[in-house]
DNA sequence: GGCGCGGCTGACAACGTTGTCAGGTCTCAC
DNA sequence: GTGAGACCTGACAACGTTGTCAGCCGCGCC
């Protein structure tokens, strides 16, 4: 039978008012709640009428606090609305939820202070592990972190230096290499690239693949034609003002990260300069975009896989949340080339 | 001077740590690390230096234990993956963040049964408020949650029957009957809609937008020239081969959120029937998409601002966090409608 | 009748923090 | 010398849960 309780007003039920309405005691409560065996079914049942009556709820964060485990993990990117991001983070949180586990998001926006703010913030909340795309260079914050227990997996972007941590990062340079070589293949000689600010690793990787591809194609790499930056409009509008009216002006251009690439192109539409189905500036871009097929020319593109890049880093920080150890693991995942028409075009 | 202390092995220090490293009591070391005045300052200066050298972070599980507040939300959309709620997500965590609180993403998928266990593992963690953009019609589940204090903002579609709570929503009809309006100004008297599930909220509004418009334009109402569902692939295929199949085509289609304007374009140019800039079938797109600009034609859509939908539901439920009381509100968003091309085009 | 055992229940401490309250020391004015 | 007040510090309870342990009851067996 269900007593009636006198209702404290204000706050949410506890445990302890739910066994005060059931007439029994507090642990009781926390056995039915918890399906723990080895209450009786009508007391058991009793207690679930209470729960429902007072619309009870478990307070997890009085639970956390004395189990240890939270049952949740945060994940740090630079941006929630970059197409690239938004698929990481939708594997991630799927997995998560695979495995129990809720999910803290935080956009950086490519500021290692906010990065370090909200990595820390996490962890006062006591994460259980972190993903990590980094906008830093200088991880020292997560030394006494990582001592505590706290796993960490970063993914992208590697770690600063002096931090032994789990790694899982695209082939940047392979992939700038076969995009650059693909455009040298098709008799370019004169091939311009335009990437991310360069403090970026990802940039700097994919400009040494770029160079790697021009080494191997006997071209001679020429300043004149890198130009790295964040990737606004105005920027890459002089960017490529610049290449176009130099006297040995680029056949074709790489560009190094989807947002560039997007950017680049509509610059070259303002420019007079984009590339047509009849012919123009040929173009490869890092990273594939929605509707890169629905353009005209189509782009080829150096495809990373986003999805499978946030997949594989919570994979791993499940598994060595639930006891994997070995030393730290760095993968790399490749990249593949989508040939669409804007990267086979020929030189003029 | 700092006492050296029996490091206990694993484990985090806690403030009985620091404060026996320090040589102070606990509650000492609790009013540094929250800035309290009161404190000798050499005191703190001996305790911050035992918070460095042991590591410390303070528990904020233990701290919202005791103090009520978590100074965290809980943010349920449809897909983070898609760029409409990625955006939104963005607008979310900078206001979130800007307020001082982290925010818990979850994707439902459009599935009601995660939604709920969503938010309900939110409402466990005790999260301060909640921002929902629901996929199911019946939220009884949250009336306990909001009777014991969770403030909600429902945003993009409202709540089920019964609840009475915040809401943010964009203007569907008067979005779709302009979008609508906008192709019959332009001659078309065969005008198709293609939209997604009419089960969810914003596909019926948006198909009552389309109805209005062809009541206002004169034009009969032809649910052979109406196809809902879920914007598949083969689906939207199917659909538009049977549209263009019919003894009368129409000339013209009005699709109701971005993915199926997109994954219609990419039907048509399988059909052979893909507008070119010289005519064909006009288009107009409910959700305004990266690179709509740069197709050619390029896509005349109706604009949301997802970032201001996101805004505009973070800010209200700060507002009602900070004591804001009142009934609740029902905001509607204004839509835009952006001429690019492909709604312009003459029906032949 | 006594003993052991399984099934069920409850009392109590602990998790790490903060709010409340009380106490101690020092300075200053009377 | 004493009281008032400012300043600093600490003891203790409480937040809501779970782990540990002990106790009660009824049963079957010696």
């Amino acid at each position: 039978m269900i007593h009636t309780v006198a209702e404290t007003g204000r706050g949410r039920p506890t445990m302890n008012d739910v066994a005060a309405a059931a007439g029994v005691a507090l642990k009781t409560v926390s056995r039915v709640v918890n399906e723990e065996r080895g209450v009786n079914e009508a007391t058991a049942e009793r207690v679930r009428q209470a729960i429902a009556l007072l619309g009870y709820r478990r307070n997890d964060g009085a639970r956390v606090l004395r189990r240890g485990r939270t049952a949740s993990i945060g994940l740090v990117i630079e941006d929630v609305a970059d197409p690239f991001y938004s698929l990481l983070s939708r594997a991630v949180e799927d997995v998560a939820l695979g495995n129990g586990s809720l999910v803290f998001t935080g956009s950086s926006g490519e500021d290692s202070l906010r990065e370090r703010e909200l990595v820390l913030a996490f962890c006062a909340r006591r994460v259980d592990g972190l993903i990590i795309v980094p906008a830093g260079d200088d991880h020292g914050y997560l030394v006494p972190e990582l001592a505590a227990g706290i796993r960490a997996v970063f993914a992208d972007r590697p770690a600063g230096p002096g931090l032994d941590v789990d790694t899982v990062l695209c082939d940047n340079t392979g992939g700038a290499r076969a995009g650059t070589a693909h455009l040298a293949a098709h008799g370019h000689r004169r091939i311009a690239f335009l990437g991310d600010n360069p403090a970026i690793f990802t940039a700097e990787e994919r400009l040494r693949g770029y160079r790697e591809a021009l080494a191997s194609a006997g071209l001679a790499y020429d300043a004149a034609l890198v130009a790295m930056g964040t990737p606004q409009q105005e920027r890459l509008h002089a960017d490529l003002a610049r290449l176009l009216a130099l006297p040995d002006p680029p056949t074709a251009l790489f560009t190094g990260n989807g947002r560039t690439t997007v950017t680049a192109l509509r610059a070259l539409e303002a420019l007079d300069a984009r590339p047509t189905a009849a012919g123009g500036i040929a173009i490869v871009g890092f990273d594939d975009f929605e509707l890169a097929d629905m353009l005209s020319p189509a782009v080829t593109v150096v495809a990373q896989d986003p999805a499978n890049l946030g997949r594989t880093a919570a994979e791993l920080l499940f598994r060595r949340l639930s006891g994997e150890t070995g030393p730290a693991e760095r993968l790399r995942l490749p990249t593949r080339l989508i040939a669409r028409g804007s990267g086979e075009l020929p030189p003029p």
